[in-house]
DNA sequence: ATGTCC
C-alpha cells in the first residue's frame, strides 16, 4: 500500500500543511488498496480538479480544503541580496567551515540587518547554532532553533565547597528523585507553575491540545546535552551578583521547552516553509513576517515556550535544593535559543535571534557551561554592538554524536570522569567531554563580549541515559 | 532538541 510522507505531497503541490495533514490521514486509513503512485496520482487529480471531487465521500474534503484556499495566495517568493550584511565572527579558527557558510547564507536574506557568529559554532538545520542574526520585522523559527527556551539556570547555594562531599550521597539521591530526563515517564510528584494559567494556550488553537503534556513535563529535563549537576562554584572578587568572593556549593541546570516548544518549532517552521520561499539552498532560513497572523502567532508561542523553559528550571532547582533543606542565595539564568526585540548601537529596532548563543548586554549576567568535566563561567556582558550583545553558549561541539560514539568507549569515559572527579548519573559516551571544543579556548576568543565573574566546577552530574 | 510525521 502507499505510505505517504509529507515531503512526496509538498513534490505535487500540497504546500499547506493543515492539508498535507488532512491527506495523510484519510489516505493511511481509506486507501488501503492503491499503491503509492496511484495514490499521488489521486492527489494530483484533485488538486488540479477539486470541483469534481467535491460529491465523494473521502476525498470531498481534500477538494473542500483545496478550495477554501484558492482565493488568497499561499506563498510569496523572494530572491537573496548581491551583497551580504555585515557579520562579526569570533574564534573563526575553531569554527568548521560549513557553519561559517550557513552564517554567510543568512546575511544574504533580504529581512537580514546584522550578523555574528560565536566561537563555539558548529552546523544546525538553517541557522549554525552559535549564530546570532539580527532582522527586520521578521522571525525565523529555524534561527531560534528546535529547542525554543533552552536555557542554564545557575543556583548559588548557602553552603562552602566541602556540603559537596558531606553531602555526596544525599545530592545523588535527590538528582534521582527529584529529576526527570528524555522521553518516557515523569516526576512522581505533581508539579504547579503560574505558567500552566497562561490563557495562550487558549488563544492559539495549536495550543490547546499541547497543554496537557506541558502539564505532565512540568519540572522535567530533556535529553542529549541536557543536565542537572552540583558543583563547586568560585566567585570572583568585584562580582556584581552581590556576595562576597570565594567558595560556594551551586546547581547548574540546562534544559528547554520539552514537547511542548518543540510542536511549536515544527508548527511554525512548517508555516514559514510553505509560506516563504526562498531559492532553494537557504529554504529553512524561511521567516514569518512580524505583521502576519502566523507570525503574531508564534511570537506569543515561543515566548510561552521560553516561561515554560523558565518554568521547568524553576521547578527542579525548587525540588532540589529543598530536598537538600538548603536555599538558593542567587540565582543566575538565561535563555540561549531565543529571538527578542532589540536596537541596533545605531538606533534600528530589530528582531536578534540567538541560536545557541548567550546575551550579553552590558552588565547582563550569563552562564556559559563548558563540559561534564570542565568548568562552567559565570559572566557578565561587555555590551558589544558588533556581537549583537551576545556571547557562546557553551564551549560547542568539536564532534557530531554518531562521532562522538565511534571515538569513546564506556570504560575510557569512566577514566575520564574519575581523574576530573566527577561523579555522573545516566549520561552517555555521546556527551563524553573530548566530543567538546576546549572552553578554555572558546573563552579566550570572547573576551571583548564578557568579563568572567566566577567559575563552576562539575562534581556530581545527572543526564539523560543513552 | 523531539512521542524523532498527523
Amino acid at each position: 500500500m502507499g505510505n505517504l510522507r509529507s515531503k512526496d505531497l509538498s513534490k505535487i503541490g500540497y504546500h499547506n500543511d493543515q492539508l498535507r495533514s488532512l491527506v495523510i490521514g484519510i489516505t493511511s486509513k481509506n486507501f488501503k488498496h492503491h499503491s503509492r503512485q496511484q495514490l499521488l496520482d489521486l492527489l494530483v487529480e484533485i488538486k488540479d480538479n477539486p470541483e469534481a471531487f467535491l460529491d465523494d465521500e473521502l476525498t470531498g474534503k481534500i477538494a473542500e480544503k483545496i478550495i477554501g484556499r484558492a482565493g488568497a495566495p499561499s506563498f510569496k517568493a523572494f530572491e537573496l541580496r548581491n551583497e551580504p550584511v555585515f557579520c562579526k565572527t569570533y574564534g573563526s579558527k575553531g569554527i568548521e567551515p560549513a557553519a561559517k557558510r550557513q552564517m554567510e547564507l543568512a546575511t544574504l536574506l533580504p529581512v537580514s540587518v546584522q550578523a555574528a557568529l560565536m566561537p563555539d559554532a558548529h552546523m544546525g538545520f538553517g541557522l549554525p547554532i552559535g549564530g546570532v542574526l539580527a532582522t527586520d520585522h521578521a522571525v525565523i523559527p529555524y534561527a531560534v532553533g528546535m529547542d525554543i527556551g533552552c536555557r542554564m539556570a545557575l543556583s548559588i547555594i548557602g553552603e562552602n565547597e566541602s556540603f559537596l562531599k558531606r553531602y555526596e550521597y544525599q545530592i545523588r539521591e535527590a538528582l534521582k528523585a527529584h529529576t526527570h530526563f528524555g522521553m518516557e515517564g515523569g516526576l512522581d510528584t505533581r508539579q504547579e507553575h503560574e505558567v500552566l494559567d497562561s490563557p495562550v494556550f487558549n488563544e492559539i488553537a495549536m495550543l490547546k491540545p499541547l497543554r496537557s503534556k506541558a502539564v505532565r513535563q512540568l519540572g522535567t529535563s530533556g535529553s542529549g546535552n541536557h543536565f542537572a549537576e552540583f558543583g563547586e562554584m568560585e566567585l570572583f572578587t568585584d562580582n556584581t551578583i552581590g556576595l562576597p568572593a570565594g567558595k560556594y556549593t551551586a546547581l547548574l541546570t540546562h534544559s528547554g521547552s520539552r514537547g511542548l516548544g518543540s510542536a511549536i518549532a515544527r508548527h511554525y517552521t512548517q508555516i514559514a516553509m510553505n509560506t516563504c520561499k526562498l531559492p532553494r539552498h537557504s529554504q529553512q532560513l524561511a521567516w514569518l513576517d512580524l505583521n502576519s497572523e502566523a507570525g503574531q502567532e508564534y511570537w506569543l508561542a515561543m515566548t510561552l515556550a521560553g516561561d515554560y523553559a523558565k518554568a521547568c528550571h524553576e521547578r527542579i532547582h525548587a525540588n532540589l535544593i529543598k530536598a537538600l533543606n538548603q536555599e538558593a542565595l542567587r540565582v543566575v539564568e538565561n535563555h540561549h535559543n531565543f529571538a527578542w526585540k532589540d536596537r541596533l548601537t545605531d538606533g534600528r529596532d530589530v528582531v536578534i535571534h540567538r541560536k545557541g548563543a548567550t546575551p550579553a548586554h552590558k552588565g547582563e549576567l550569563g552562564i556559559i557551561p563548558g563540559s561534564m568535566t570542565t568548568p562552567a563561567y559565570l559572566v557578565s556582558g561587555k555590551g558589544t554592538g558588533n556581537a549583537l550583545y551576545s556571547a557562546s553558549h557553551g564551549s560547542g561541539r568539536a564532534m557530531s554524536r554518531q562521532k562522538a560514539k565511534e571515538s569513546m568507549t564506556v570504560s575510557a569515559m569512566k577514566k575520564l570522569l574519575a581523574n576530573a572527579g566527577v561523579t555522573l548519573i545516566g549520561g552517555s559516551v555521546e556527551e563524553n567531554p573530548l566530543a567538546y571544543k576546549d572552553i578554555e579556548t572558546v573563552i579566550a576568543a570572547q573576551s571583548d563580549l564578557v568579563d568572567i565573574q566566577g567559575k563552576f566546577y562539575p562534581r556530581i552530574v545527572r543526564m539523560n541515559k543513552e
